[in-house]
DNA sequence: CGCGTACTTAACCGATAAGTTATTTAACAT
DNA sequence: ATGTTAAATAACTTATCGGTTAAGTACGCG
């Protein structure tokens, strides 16, 4: 037994794969079959099942059954926990973005000559957070 | 050569492992060696310099040099482009999160003929108001 | 210099992943 | 019954992953 994996990482593998997260794009415009789902890709019917049961593991998709086909639904919910996830570290690019922005201001500043010396605050651009 | 894979894929990998994750979680918290972040897993050191590398190639890492240390600190930008991929698809499980909300309250409306729908809202929690 | 500390690289190994072709199951149509 | 279409499963190959131990590199110091 390989101790089952959490979640999150099954998730996170899922999306890892451009195909898989193609097939996730095609399934946002609605449900469809595997065929139909096949079809861009130049790959084996059997490789794109896999890719499903990947993604079905995943709790991304589900697969519903109507007829002679087995239709495939996209399943938010683990996108959400993903998203969860990244919110944690959310304010940190949204921080190195207001740095970048501060830093571009200042040299705008600079390369305005008459203007009043805009105090460089370093302090307001250069946090070194060490706890 | 194996056609080289796109930044997403090659991010959401290096995410799709709790070790990594949890590398990330303690960079957060600030710059530190190697040694240091290696301390708290139970694994060889020659393993976690491997997932850094992996964290590295992502982008998600940057390495400095420091005397005879190599500081690590996270680099938040890749992140940001897996927020960008996924909010595409935000909307879709906020729409299903209504739809539970709604089933929610239509059975406990049913249940609960008299009275007024004393609404348990579990979903409130979540605020998010990225682009 | 030589030695210790910090870390990386090399070589290897078992498990898993991603693809293939061939076979099988399931549901319908004739 | 037989065949067809839709899809899954089996069996196999090859490559990558995640870990190991052992050796190598880079730096600081006495």
């Amino acid at each position: 037994m390989p101790a089952s994996p959490d979640h999150l990482s099954v998730t996170l593998n899922a999306l890892a794969d451009p195909t898989r997260r193609a097939i996730l794009a095609r399934l946002s415009l609605g449900e469809t079959t595997v065929n139909d789902l096949a079809e861009p890709f130049d790959m084996s019917l059997p490789a794109v099942s896999k890719h499903l049961k990947v993604l079905e593991k995943a709790g991304l998709i589900s697969r519903g059954r109507e007829k002679q086909w087995r239709p495939c639904r996209l399943e938010p919910e683990p996108l959400k926990e993903v998203d969860m996830w990244l919110a944690k570290y959310r304010a940190m690019w949204e921080a190195r973005l207001d740095r970048l922005e501060a830093y571009l201001t200042q040299l705008q500043a600079a390369a305005d000559p008459p203007a009043p010396p805009v105090v460089t605050d370093k302090s307001d651009t250069q946090k070194d957070d060490r706890t």
